[in-house]
RNA sequence: GCCGGGAUGGCGGAACUGGGAGACGCAUCGGACUUAAAAUCCGAUGGGCUUUAUGAGCCCGUGCGGGUUCGAUUCCCGCUCCCGGCACCA
């Protein structure tokens, strides 16, 4: 037989595979079903390392599932909607159409030579109009149920992108996707009202037992729940109300100023009224032009300003001076709050800043507080200087507090959410355009679903400076209003990319419907996604978008689950030198080259081998290099013998029909493989030990020399079984030598083998005896005797003799089938 | 600062419910084959020591310090360092 030539193998089975449309799959609701999904790449240019680790991952889970008997669904589509295309547009005039469908015929491509099994029928791109007809239905939905909006707020500007950004998209006051730094500005703008969903996407978090524990804690942080209190002091003079949230209702009477946030609607009130008006209004816009930049700035100085009025706690009557500060966020709360330096370190540091009294209100219980604080005490204690409630726990006194304030008709119990609505309009071009147009007579009007979908015109040209050339698109802007059949103009912002993504994951169940985003009894087979697979720099992103559009059709009726993902893997990132690999650091290894090299098969044996899948993956040249001589091993172990290896019969002769010592430790070890290498698959995921197993099966295969039929059967069983188990991970050179072994149909639905019960027990056991707690060696006893019996044989064995002689036996302790402890004492 | 995860040979990583730490792979060294090299194959490989020099035996060793236990990489207490996320959220 020929040596191992990869790419004739390679380019036959893909063929094979694409020519019959193995991976075809078909709703069956006689057959139990899996649904395995990896997240779908935005169509950059290219494959990089991660995504084939990604694609690989999930195309292990996708094999093995077949073999194990499941209807697999195992879909790819891209994400092809966002602004590379534009910049890639802006600087070689490619139109972002053409470079988006021409690397995504290149990605394809890719995805095809690494072998995965996709069922090709359903590719999707977000960017096509039978795709983005519907997200903008999907978006008419949440219109007509009031869960898309318009307001106009302070958002975040990106300003190298040319847009406004989401609250997720925003990471330390940076754009996300190109890191400029992120300006606030006032706009009138789209949001989706997830935070409708905030306490459901936070309480159901607890039911995602197949999620990483990270993740959860990721989501529920972001989400921010935190109960508390709502009340307000009041500007007596003026008859103003100050509404202030607080989680520390029991620190009030330590309360030194009230101050608020420079952008709050009653600080243009306040200024009207103050005597140095002036000097305020000058402050604010400091504040707020500043705010932009310097708010991510760490260790800043707090600033503030007085602004001459006084407002009164409503527990001790005492009245405060009320502050504008820069620290206090608008968003949050109700934009001002009460300042208790003693017990909040930020109201600290601004009461030393500008000499405000700090009072302390809560004692610790275990230590006592210096006269002179260095810091806020935030933390539990005894409630002080705090009238009729002294002497009173202080978390009692949160809850007594809140109540005396309900009965009063002056606040209440609150709870607070850190998640802000979803900011999806964006000023660009390739993106799903949002189905609403403005007229004059009607105002803001959707539009109607059978005029879907509103075309991304395609004749345009690209803006010097990379603007979004719609607005300036006449035939796109200027339609008729479909209430009154007057003169409008359309809206030419597009929706976030994120919206396009939420929802793909069901469109894949049904992907040539055109009446309806997808067929309900489609998703209603294949949802809910059984494992999702992608990295964990969407853990908030999309994961947290996906689960709320879910929520969301979920009460619509449209679907019956209300969360989108089963179970979760979040891979590790694949390591150069220590490093991510990135272009900057100049330690990228381009996919492409290692597939031409070694092919894909050892491509994806060496990613799959050299780390478990939620780890961080190192690269290595030399271990690709071992992975690639393992299977030049498997080859030549089959091929030395193929014509043996045809002419004998298929089936195995089961253990105790075996006469030869040697074959018997064969079987048994062929069948330990079996189990070992499913379990590791099934259960955890880890291919790199299922790998190793079958890494040590093979080196006994070689090391046996079969010399008469019992063996070489024995041996040709053990054969088959490492070709069988390494599909999932090899698919290709598998596929090849079961072929050349003389099997006529394709491993991709042969069964997975389970083990034999009988060939797992073992003759003889190995048992590890220890004197004093340290191992001393071990003794060979036949399998199957009673603790009793042990205990006997190991005490006369000379090697306990000998190191027991003249001493005391305190304890024995037998575990069986393992080991024997001996306890002695002189 | 808060939250989460981690630390095991020269390297990537194994070790399931507490039972001989280092599977498998890489690298290194030695040998075989070869005119030679590559490829391939065989063997050795945590550190140290004793020894009748070889059949062997002993000590130390999973970030650090304690503890529980016949026995701890695994469980408990207290630290150190590294990675990731969040960070004026009242």
């Amino acid at each position: 037989m020929e040596g191992y030539d990869f790419r004739a193998i390679e380019a036959k089975w893909q063929r094979y595979w694409e020519e019959n449309k193995i991976f075809k799959c078909d709703k069956d609701p006689s057959r139990e079903k899996f649904y395995v999904l990896e997240m779908f790449p935005y169509p950059s240019g290219a494959l990089h390392m991660g995504h084939l680790r990604n694609y690989a991952i999930g195309d292990v889970v996708a094999r093995f599932l077949r073999m194990r008997g499941y209807n697999v669904l195992h879909p790819m589509g891209w994400d092809a909607f966002g602004l590379p295309a534009e910049n890639a547009a802006l600087k070689s005039g490619v139109h972002p159409s053409d470079w988006t469908w021409r690397n995504i015929n290149h990605m394809r491509k890719q995805l095809k030579e690494m072998g995965a099994s996709y069922d090709w029928d359903r590719e999707v791109a977000t960017c096509s109009p039978d795709y983005y007809k519907w997200t903008q239905w999907l978006f008419l939905l949440f219109f007509k149920n009031g869960l898309a909006y318009k307001k106009e707020a302070p958002v975040n500007w990106c300003p190298s992108c040319k847009t406004v950004l989401a609250n997720e998209q925003v990471e330390g006051g940076r754009c996300w996707r190109c890191d400029s730094l992120v300006q606030k500005r006032k706009l009138n703008q789209w949001f989706l009202k997830i935070t409708a969903y905030a306490e459901e996407l936070l309480s159901s978090l607890e039911e995602l037992e197949g999620w990483p524990e990270k993740v959860k804690v990721m989501q529920r942080n972001w989400i921010g729940k935190s109960w508390g209190v709502e009340t307000f002091f009041e500007i007596e003079e003026l008859a103003m109300k100050i509404p202030i949230f607080t989680t520390r209702i029991d620190t009030i009477y330590g309360a030194t100023f009230v101050a608020l946030a420079p952008e709050h609607p009653l600080v243009e009130d306040l200024v009207k009224f103050s005597p140095q008006r002036e000097k305020i209004r000058a402050f604010v816009e400091e504040a707020m032009r500043e705010s932009e930049i310097e708010r991510e700035a760490l260790g800043r100085e707090k600033k503030g300003i007085f602004t001459g009025f006084y407002a009164k706690n409503p527990f001790s009557g005492e009245r405060v001076p009320v502050w504008i500060a820069d620290y206090v966020l608008m968003e949050y709360g109700t934009g001002a709050i009460m300042g208790v330096p003693a017990h909040d370190q930020r109201d600290f540091e601004f009461a030393k800043q500008y000499g405000i009294p700090i009072r302390v209100v809560i004692k610790p219980v275990d230590r006592e507080l210096p006269e002179e604080l260095e810091e806020a005490y935030e933390g539990d204690g005894v409630m002080v200087n705090s009238g009729p409630w002294s002497g009173l726990p202080n978390r009692e006194g949160i809850e007594r507090m809140a109540e005396w304030l309900k009965e009063r008709g002056l606040g209440e119990k609150k709870v607070n959410y850190r998640l802000r609505d979803w900011l999806i309009s964006r000023q660009r071009y390739w993106g799903a355009p949002i189905p609403v147009v403005y007229c004059d007579n009607c105002g803001v009007v959707p539009v109607p679903e059978e005029e879907l979908p509103v075309i991304l015109p395609l004749n345009v040209n690209v803006l010097e400076g990379g603007a979004s050339p719609l607005p300036y698109h006449d035939e796109f802007l200027n339609t008729k209003c479909p209430k009154c059949g007057g003169p409008a103009k359309r809206e030419t912002d597009t929706m976030d990319t994120f919206i396009c993504s939420s929802w793909y994951y069901l469109r894949f169940t049904s992907p040539w419907t055109d009446r309806a985003p997808f067929e309900k009894e489609d998703v209603d087979y294949w949802m809910p996604v059984d494992q999702y697979i992608g990295g964990v720099e969407h853990a908030i992103l999309h994961l947290l978008y996906s689960r709320f559009f879910t929520k969301f059709l979920a009460d619509q009726g449209l679907i019956k689950f209300r969360e989108p993902f089963k179970r979760l893997l979040t891979q590790g990132m694949v390591i150069k030198d220590g490093a991510k690999m990135s272009k900057s650091l100049g330690n990228v290894v381009d996919p492409d080259e290692i597939v031409k090299k070694f092919g894909a098969d050892t491509a994806r044996l060496f990613i799959l081998f050299a780390s478990p899948p939620e780890k961080d993956l190192e690269w290595s040249d030399r271990g690709v290099e071992g992975c690639h001589r393992f299977l030049n091993r498997v080859w030549r172990l089959v091929s030395d013998r193929i014509e043996e290896l045809r002419a004998l019969p298929n089936k195995a002769i089961p253990i105790s029909e075996i006469s030869d010592r040697k074959a018997r430790d064969l079987k048994r070890k062929i069948h330990k493989t079996i189990q070992k290498v499913t379990e590791d698959i099934k259960d955890r995921f880890h291919f790199n030990t299922a790998i190793s197993a079958l890494m040590e099966l093979s080196n006994e295969l070689i090391a046996f020399e079969p010399n008469d039929e019992e063996a070489l059967r024995v041996f040709k069983e053990g054969i088959e079984s490492l070709v069988v188990m390494l599909y999932p991970f090899t698919p290709h050179i598998s596929e090849e030598l079961w072929q050349k072994l003389g099997h006529e149909e394709t491993l991709a639905y042969h069964p997975w083998p389970s083990p034999e019960e009988d060939a797992l027990i073992e003759e003889e056991i190995n048992i590890v005896v220890q004197i004093n707690g340290k191992a001393r060696g071990s003794l060979k006893l036949p399998a199957g005797l009673s603790e009793e019996k042990i205990k006997e044989l190991v005490l006369q064995s000379d090697m306990v003799k000998k190191r027991i002689e003249g001493k005391k036996i305190e304890k024995v302790i037998v575990v069986p089938g393992k080991l024997v402890s001996v306890v002695v004492h002189d």
